[in-house]
DNA sequence: CATGAATGAGCGTTCATTCAT
DNA sequence: TATGAATGAACGCTCATTCAT
């Protein structure tokens, strides 16, 4: 995770991998996992898990679907900001387009569920759920590249320009 | 490019474009491109010329800064209707992260610069111009890849949503 | 060594060291030296360590510099006489042009000593230390690629000739 | 002949020959020469040609054979100096060992003719006219390769130093 | 005399993976 | 759990050479 977080899916060779976890043959690799994809989709596994269960935690709290939407922003982008070697490592993997049955991970699924509850429950206006979702989802998940370039970038006031952004997009018209 | 668009970035290796392009040996391609970032870089020179001056010369019509974003989503979606290969192909090249001096035709900068005099002119209201151009611009650069998995996508439809949602969450707080 | 030794250094490819070696894979050869260079280094050290240590034992033991001078001939030339094929190895590097850095296994250096030695003695008549030197080391590292050509040469004879060559080449001025 | 003589044999690709010489092609090589040995055999030619000439017409009006051996030494040596890059290209090849019928132009045979002559007549005393002409021939034919790392070399004293050297070694004894 | 397009073999090197302890 | 030896395919790239003008 290390390796592909800190220097990309290309460099993530099991020599480079082997050398860096401080092993003298590659061969323990193959030992713990079936192939490479099996070893990607540990690391896929892993880092989804924590993320699911950080944002799933905080989102789940809340009852109103623009309350939901909100902590999901905020909980992603938090999220992104304490861990950012297995953010990039995670973002990697899916872009390296590798085991395509992965791309669960980033797609707009969850997002898309809370929109269409919004709409049902009337907190949201009419717009089209799959749009929306997708546009959200990609607001967040090129933050871990964007960090590798200005590492000083301020996530918490990033998060909020986002809440402002999609609340603003997300509500139901309220003037004439 | 077209080995690059249709079957990723890692499968574009030097026998699989001689293949492709019906060369009995990689030689031709050394011949021609002084080594492979040469070869890549000429396709990323093709691509961004095109889309540049697709975009540009129909977001240059515009006056108001509110209708070159409007423009600018139209457009850039557009094109990537039209020139589907091509655009994965130069989506395929800035993600895997090679050259990474390219990584300016991905850069939310022209954006960004439409937001700053839309918001000095009053036409927008006050939000963080980085942050909205980014989000703008991720918005529409995961759609050839999108494009992929649901080719039947209604891309018009597509962007009249992206406008809308950058429209609401653009414009000055208008209710008291 | 043998393939260079053998057949040249440039046809000393990965291909005709792993056929020479039954390996059935070049990449074993990578997986023992990083690199061309480091093959290449680890097969020059080796013959430099043995033909030091063979000619420096017996020079050693000599205490004139006269003595030292014609030991230095016969041992050097003994020794290549014993082990045609690692010194020819030895000979294609260098002369191939490799690794410069390992130019000192052909410098005249030690013989430069042993001359400048023998003068301040009085051993030796008043030459250019270099000059002869560098005639003297020249002398002996022609003598892989002869053999080559003659490999029935009378290496004893021609160590004697060389003996006393260099004895009248460097002995003082006796004649009046 | 210039890029062989600058750069070494193993850089006289075609690529560079042409690049060299202006040309937009290497086919123009292709079409003065059959191939890369009768190129090569030309530079050859054309070098072993020029010193011959240099060389037989001033060892050509000496009459005694040690005043020929003298003039042999100077004669090489001063045609290597003001020819560096001819010179070294000649070395080059002869050294990479390509085609091996060049090799004549290397070797010991005019000076062992010399030296056999002069034996008859008395001048040089009963040495081993073939170990004699080999060590004077490989006294001057580094010299191409030495001038590369010291380009400031005294030539003129260096073939001082050589003439009185082979004198001393050629000379009858005379005492005792 | 000169060009650019095209060729096939070979280069050193790296890949994920397997074998034998 | 850990090692080093060994594998065969593929990588980008360069070689001298040929084809068609």
């Amino acid at each position: 995770m290390q390796v592909i977080g800190s220097d990309g899916y290309a460099q993530a060779t099991y020599a480079r991998i082997a050398a860096h976890a401080g092993l003298s043959s590659t061969r323990l690799i193959s030992y713990h996992f079936a192939d490479k994809d099996d070893l990607v989709a540990a690391v896929v596994e892993d880092v989804i898990t924590r993320i699911g269960e950080f944002v799933g935690a905080r989102v789940g709290v809340e009852v109103t679907a623009a309350g939901q939407l909100d902590t999901y922003l905020e909980s992603v982008v938090a999220y992104i900001s304490r861990d950012r070697v297995r953010m990039r490592a995670l973002m990697e993997v899916l872009l390296a387009g590798v085991l395509p049955d992965l791309a669960r991970a980033a797609d707009a699924g969850p997002v898309e569920g809370i929109l269409r509850r919004g709409q049902a429950a009337g907190e949201f206006r009419d717009f089209d759920p799959f749009v929306m979702a997708t546009t959200i989802q990609r607001s967040v998940d090129g933050l871990p590249f964007l960090l590798e370039g200005t590492p000083e970038l301020d996530l918490e006031a990033y998060a909020r320009e986002l809440v402002t952004l999609f609340r603003l997009a997300t509500k139901v018209d309220t003037h004439g």
